[in-house]
DNA sequence: CAAACTCAAAAGTACTACTTATTCAAGATG
DNA sequence: CATCTTGAATAAGTAGTACTTTTGAGTTTG
């Protein structure tokens, strides 16, 4: 409890920048900083060592890592830029990361896929129809993680599989901003009925080609969101 | 030192298999087992549960945690799969991961590289040719990761650019295995000046196409390599 | 028989003592 | 005067002990 505490203060000052690539912080200085026992504050910079967040050595302190050297797909930092003032410059970074998983996963999933999510991606591309024409967003969106969260893991590829939270935080960062279309478009609604077709039929070329589409539609929606949207911070 | 052993050690074990998920590990077993400290060993666990591999529950203890759960983009995992009987689909998984990464990340190069990197991206475009025209292999191989290299941090997203290390460790696979045909193969090399000629054209569409060209390519390559290659283990 | 209560086991936290490596500087040596 | 060596100070690494909190499991009681 008081570890995780101390490890998000400090995690989020290192990712958001407030603590600047170089900065060397002394174990003792954290202790008091946090109010944190020893065997926390170590433990702490044990776990920000292994995000590649800081190193330490010996003599010197812990020494806080450049951006570069960060493991970017650590849950907790991606956690910690969203809720940061860089939130949208980091949607854009994942929103690009998953336009450029997807479509092979989409590949995948129509080679790999059983039976049984087959059909139940095509049973989600129709509660997704259905929703649409309701003008139900909250619940289309509901829907749309769940699609998208499916067919990840029905690539069979655990590294796919896992950027299902990323997806999900993805599309609603995109709706949660209120500059997504007031009703979801229909085209977007067809390609995702074409996907979970190609899907069932096995047809490995389409159903990429159909998520290619979907992605990039996605990723012009964001270029435009980061572009005017960008000083909004939280 | 004596905690990056016991790390290694341990966590090499759950990656592959050693350990069950579900496996419950007391702290005081684990000192023992490694002939560590208490600090050691909390330091491990804590490290290990927040890659995912573990949960701590009081009362309980340390519990393996499934494969699904563990964050698979983390280095060392990938180190430890990779080291493990399991390197053959590891090598497959993280194949997969870069052929789906790479055209995306050579239409962002394409986009947003720096005249200077258009430039050294050619640069070693040309390098690849020569060498491969002389069969020197390991010069080659070098030279490859180079080009990957550069173009994934081209592509400034910092997501892409962190896979660098896993597309070096898949082309050092696939020619470490002595798979590779004994030269590099011409339509590879011409493939690789492309997407250096679109990425210095500032073509996006171009390069992606160029770069999927090759990594589907290589994908085939390492299906047939895991197919009949699965059983060698390391 | 079910619900509440108690007990003990194991992780979490705190603190102290000791070890080791590294930087910085003073002094010796060429 | 420069360079190399040596040594002391410092801060992280490691070890071990003591105490707290949570919770699973067994037991008692209505």
């Amino acid at each position: 409890m008081r570890h995780e505490q101390v490890l998000d203060a400090l995690g989020a000052q290192i990712a958001n920048g407030a603590l600047a690539p170089g900065t060397v912080l002394r174990s003792e200085e954290l202790q008091e900083r946090f109010g944190a026992s020893r065997t926390v504050a170590r433990e702490v910079v044990r776990v920000l060592e292994t995000m590649q967040l800081t190193s330490s050595k010996r003599r010197v302190g812990v020494i806080v890592r450049e951006p570069s050297a960060w493991n970017h797909y650590d849950p907790r930092l991606i956690r910690w830029q969203l809720d940061g003032p860089a939130r949208p410059a980091a949607l854009a970074t994942l929103n690009e990361l998953r336009s450029a998983i997807e479509p092979c996963a989409a590949r995948f999933a129509a080679l790999r896929a059983t039976p049984e999510e087959r059909g139940r991606l095509g049973a989600l591309g129709e509660r997704l129809a259905r929703t649409a024409r309701a003008r139900d967003l909250s619940t289309f969106l509901e829907f749309d993680i769940a699609f998208h969260d499916l067919l990840l893991s029905a690539s069979r590829n655990p590294m796919f599989a896992q950027l299902s939270e990323v997806v999900a935080e993805v599309l609603t960062g995109r709706t949660g901003h209120g500059l997504m279309p007031p009703e979801p478009q229909p085209e977007a609604v067809a390609l995702h009925l074409e996907v979970a077709a190609a899907v069932a039929d096995g047809d490995p070329d389409r159903a990429e080609r159909a998520m290619r589409d979907i992605v990039v539609q996605a990723r012009e929606e964001i270029a435009a969101l980061v572009a005017d949207g960008g000083a909004e911070g939280e």
